[in-house]
DNA sequence: AATGAATGAGAGTTCATTCAT
DNA sequence: TATGAATGAACTCTCATTCAT
């Protein structure tokens, strides 16, 4: 699941509605305002769908049901159930990354960078809860989907981390392990405190790990 | 996925075969050596379908193919797919834990055994990618073991942390929030230099991040 | 099984073709005219199938193949093989009733009428042998209708029996006990005389019936 | 099912228990008391498990399991499914009619004898309730059998009737088709008031029909 | 563009029956 | 005689996808 923001994303950009997203090869073009009501109609469907059962148990049925479409609208916008799937997970991807971003901009390069990083990333999991179900069963549903977004994510964390260092905020030998870390603590704290249970406030989790971040555990 | 070794186990334990094993509801208990004997075989086939295809696109027919049984044998020993899966969950859950416990225990509390357990899950994972899959699939197929197992591996992680605080070797204040940022680490660092690529030594990895938990990162 | 003509109907009212025919619950309703006629097509189907091999023999597929329509189609009009074989028993119900109501409403009440019910009953049931099969079989396939189905029978005669009761065509003490009495023994005479062998006229049969009920069968 | 005592059955003759039947063919001969018991207990069982699930969802291996036997050990008493059904109707068939015959033939010819008929039937019936499903089943699963059931009992009802009328204590005309009514009525009301529901107790049932058939319901 | 009926491959599951022990 | 594992045909039901209207 996504769990970084990124930095190509423009300060003041707004999530680009459904209606106007730009195809990819998962979805087909409308040509006209009818054709691109429908079919973002049948995107949120599909949001809903999959978040509520999961790739597998979700149907192209239950989709168009959620749109108030008839079923074979849905083939007009879309070749498959995978490529819903594929488009609704490049879409997920981006809305957390543009969430998260504008945060670590705007902390200092370095620890509290990721502090914020973090903490925008448990927020935004609380508030789409669905979201982390869809990203990660990428993994089953379309694996090389599912690998591009870590591989890309960890490659952005670990830039950005180059950078810090560089900048002399962080110690200069850190490498692509520590960003693959520092996204597997991500995505698990998000899980745990974000998803599971909300029983700890995303600053508490983010200060302890901040702390840990900055001066590790050991007794010295 | 499980990363971690408990500490329940027994030093020597060894690995208990799978005729071994003793029913806890989802398969139900041959009668005869004859029948462990095929019992085993389904659950190895079960291994090699699911971890091939995941859960969804193996079937049972491919799991008694690869067993060499009747379609309907799988049924004298498993009440259903899900039945096999959960089965198959919580057998691999403990193969990793009795695989990486002994090292754990075997190092000095604190890093050296955090350190221990994360090279200890990256070599065992090497040798058994196809768990990787089965473990992490079940958050779809059945949430309750997938919840369990994180929840177990997360409490036991955090006693042993706060086991090293007591006995000095590591900061008072380790809590759950690390357990689950160490447990994310290691499993996002198991996917990346276990299953995905080689490229990194085990050890090497596991230095990194010994160094990074003992230290931190942030240039002071 | 149906052996009784309602008073509900009204007089000329025809035989509603399958297409015409309300769901209520156990079907559902087709949108198109092409949706009608293959509901009807299967409903047929389902009526031929069912006769011949019983419930537990026939098939969906021996169905839908006598239908000429593709297996899935089935499922386009009915929810399962229960729901076919209840909409089933409902029309056929309503049938035999339709069939005999306007006999026994021509007929003066009392034991004419009676007459009239059980000669139209056997008629019907020669030219419908299977829907002897099909109610009957209701009682190990669908209790609830097949219970229904003869409770709200022996409740009509009950009903006509008293109003001629009140007439003074009949002995004024008549009660359910009659009603099913007069139910069993029509259910009996067509199994014996209209669905196993028509070795004797329906008229004979009645007149006889019709006599004992006047007068019993008690030399005096 | 059975409604009616048969008049081949000498007085005094006790409900032979199971493990004393003679095969007619359904079932194999036991050569040892050992195995004598085993057959019994699996028509015992069989007699549960059919009563309680019908034909169709009873199971060999809920009937051996019900027994205590292994599932093997059916094959070795039974041919098959079928085979236990044939051997089970027949078996209760008899009962029936043996619960029956002594109060008809102590009872004077004619209406007196049938409503001792009548009221031993619903008396029987109310104490083996399973024995209705078990007996009507029949038509279904082995229609043979159940056609020669009620042929048998038909048969026999009227040539008591016959031999009724000669000595005068009925019309003359009394036929087969009187037969096949009373029949019909003494199954529906064992139904109605054995089997569903016992409201009435079954000397009024038989009170009421017996004035019907002596002086018929019409009014004079 | 929109509709919804039609398709049919394929899945999981059941269970009567056989047979080696 | 008793056991219970093994078999596999057969069945119901699902659903992504196509296509005529």
């Amino acid at each position: 699941m996504a769990e970084d923001g990124g930095s190509r994303v423009d300060a003041g950009e707004l999530q680009a509605p459904l209606s106007a997203r730009e195809p990819e090869g998962d979805d087909k073009a409308p040509r006209t305002a009818r054709g691109r009501r429908t079919q973002a109609a049948i995107l949120d469907a599909a949001e809903a769908e999959f978040g509520e059962k999961g790739f597998h148990d979700a149907s192209i049925s239950g989709i168009t049901r959620r749109a108030g479409v008839a079923l074979g609208s849905f083939y007009t916008y879309f070749d498959s159930k995978d490529a819903v799937f594929r488009a609704l997970v490049r879409h997920m991807s981006d809305r957390v990354r543009d969430h998260v971003a504008p945060a670590i901009r705007a902390a200092a390069p370095g620890i509290a960078a990721e502090r914020a990083g973090l903490c925008g990333f448990i927020d935004f999991v609380r508030e789409h809860k669905d979201i982390y179900r869809i990203i990660d069963e990428a993994e089953f549903v379309d694996p090389e989907s599912f690998r591009l977004h870590y591989a890309v994510t960890a490659e952005r964390i670990a830039r950005r981390l180059e950078a810090a260092a560089v900048e002399g905020a962080l110690v200069p030998h850190v490498s692509e392990i520590h960003a693959w870390a520092l996204m597997g603590m991500n995505v698990f704290l998000g899980l745990r405190y974000g998803v599971w249970n909300e029983d700890v406030a995303p600053d508490a989790v983010a200060d302890t790990i901040a702390d840990m971040l900055a001066n590790g555990i050991a007794r010295r």
